[in-house]
DNA sequence: GTTCATTACGGATTCCGTAAGGATG
DNA sequence: CATCCTTACGGAATCCGTAATGAAC
């Protein structure tokens, strides 16, 4: 068994079994792939995939199994490649974030920055998706950390580690009748078209619960991605926006004014989201703490090694999140 | 990185380091084991041994997190050809078994004898220590369950499931003084010299907590690792024999009195012990089930998707284990 | 007829053994 | 000087590419 022969397996079943096609994502021949497919299924002495004629079809069931845990060893192989960078060069290295853009968009900024200055030989890259795709990045490897408010849980191999609660507010043009009650109720904001976030991105759900409690059934006129989109919207006056309130700028949305609506929604919270079995390099650890100050090395390794969520869950049961 | 160097690594962690013994133990060359090591350090970038001249002294940092994952990885190699096996033929293949003399004495006989008719194709390998010898023996890989009442949480990459409780009798030859009373205390007891088990042993230290509760310090004469011995020296008049209930014999003990002491002591829970990791035989959880009737094949996978043992015991907190 | 996997084959590389060399204690 | 690791070297096995073959859609 070599972990080339694991590697190809991994990649054909990643390629809707096409052999062909995974040669050229990874760069080498189709024969030899094929080739050390036929050995190692030799070697175990079982098909790893079912065939027609020469088409590779499916995978068997114990292929599946074994499949999965090659996928586990690669991601070991990594892990030991970025053990032995952080050794060689603890300030060198790359960093790759998954995030919406909220996220990118209003909270990262100053943390990068920051993160940037302190550590100027790190590579940073920062993905941006929808939180069920991001978390599928972190999940496969493809990234080293996820920050999103949604969908972290739904994989398995992933934890989450709690950063920051925040809440929404109401956006609407200066001298809107709403800016004239002295306090928001959901029945106010129901009489309006509104515009928010589509469903599954930032907090979405909440918002829909908040509503759905009170047996109201807003008319939500138009949904987008990000905060900007919505703005935009609201300045024409298609309707009025429930953003985070962090994605009011007062300088640059001085025709807009955000009403506190953090009664109304509850609050929602910003997790991280990292692979069970990864090894962080310094400066991942580093880049967390910026994000999130209680988040420090000793938290994040017991974290990491609690593995079950209910667990790591109750480990934060009593941290007072920072709140925006 | 080649699973060969992987291998040459671990094996040469578990060999005191030193390469020559290493080389021998897996039957290779002793350069190429040297070589594999330095190639995979080039490629790495990184010492994985320190070395003092051309001694291997220690294990750098970076080496010892590697190796930590190495180790993993070729247990995952194992899995991936248990999975062959298991597909290739159900009913062949082999049970390594590790637990102490009272189980492979009194518990494992009736069990092994029907396993061995169900499963006629499956080698058995009993091996027998001490309980941390065994659950090491597990935790490395080198046996697949251990059964043992003792040491088993000392190792964190294992899970216990609880099998059957038991509790203690008094052996003391007939017509001993002991025998008139209509019910024995810790105070009777404690009047004679004792023969009991080693420490460490079948519940031993369950045994000192009784008599330490009562702020009684008995005599105890003799301990031996099984209860054939120290019946034999019960034989011999030295002592009040305390052994598991389950190793006293109807048929060949019937020059000795077994005295219930299940209200003394308190009862033990046996368990098996397995790696969080392992790939488990169909032959394996039937096994299982035959000598736990409660561990049923759904009941031990997510026992092993659990992985944290408290999550584990809870699972468990209603199931009525046998009482013997 | 195009797509796709397998077989055939040759060159380059890698691997692993024996033998010799040099350092340690 | 015995132990132990490294270097040197040659033969065997492996790997990987191109080219040819044949099955599936």
């Amino acid at each position: 068994m070599k972990l080339q022969q694991l590697r190809y397996i991994w990649e054909v079943s990643k390629n809707n079994l096409n052999v062909s096609a995974t040669a050229e994502t990874i760069y080498t021949s189709q024969p030899g792939i094929s080739k050390q497919i036929r050995i190692l299924e030799d070697e175990l002495g079982i098909p790893i995939f079912t065939r027609n004629g020469k088409h590779l079809t499916d995978m068997t069931p114990a292929g599946q199994k074994i499949i999965a845990i090659a996928g586990q060893m690669l991601m070991q192989v990594d892990n030991i490649k970025n053990i032995a960078r952080e050794y060689r060069d603890e300030s060198k290295g790359s960093l790759s974030i998954a995030t919406t853009h909220t996220q990118a968009r209003y909270a990262l900024p100053s943390i990068i920055k920051e993160f940037m200055q302190d550590m100027p030989d790190v590579r940073l890259d920062i993905q941006q998706g929808t939180p069920v795709q991001i978390s599928e990045m972190v999940s496969q490897g493809k990234v080293d950390i996820a920050i999103a408010t949604e969908a972290i849980e739904l994989f398995d191999n992933l934890i989450m580690l709690p950063c920051y609660s925040w809440d929404r507010c109401v956006l609407v043009p200066k001298g809107h009748e709403l800016t004239k009650l002295p306090r928001l109720t959901l029945n106010d904001v129901a009489k309006y078209p509104l515009i928010t976030y589509v469903f599954g991105f930032t907090g979405r759900s909440k918002l829909d619960d908040a509503f759905r409690a009170e047996n109201l059934s807003p008319d939500v006129a138009l949904t987008a991605v990000d905060a900007d989109v919505i703005k935009t919207y609201v300045r024409l006056g298609l309707g009025v926006g429930i953003v985070a309130r962090m994605a009011y700028d007062e300088k640059n949305d001085q025709d807009l004014v955000a009403l506190d609506a953090g009664h109304l929604f509850g609050k929602s919270v910003t997790k991280i989201g990292i692979r069970k079995d990864t090894f962080l390099r310094g400066y991942m650890y580093q880049f967390i703490r910026l994000f999130a100050p209680h988040l420090t090395p000793e938290v994040i390794n017991t974290a990491i090694q609690l593995k079950e969520q209910t667990a790591i869950n109750s480990l934060f049961e009593d941290v007072n999140l920072p709140h925006y």
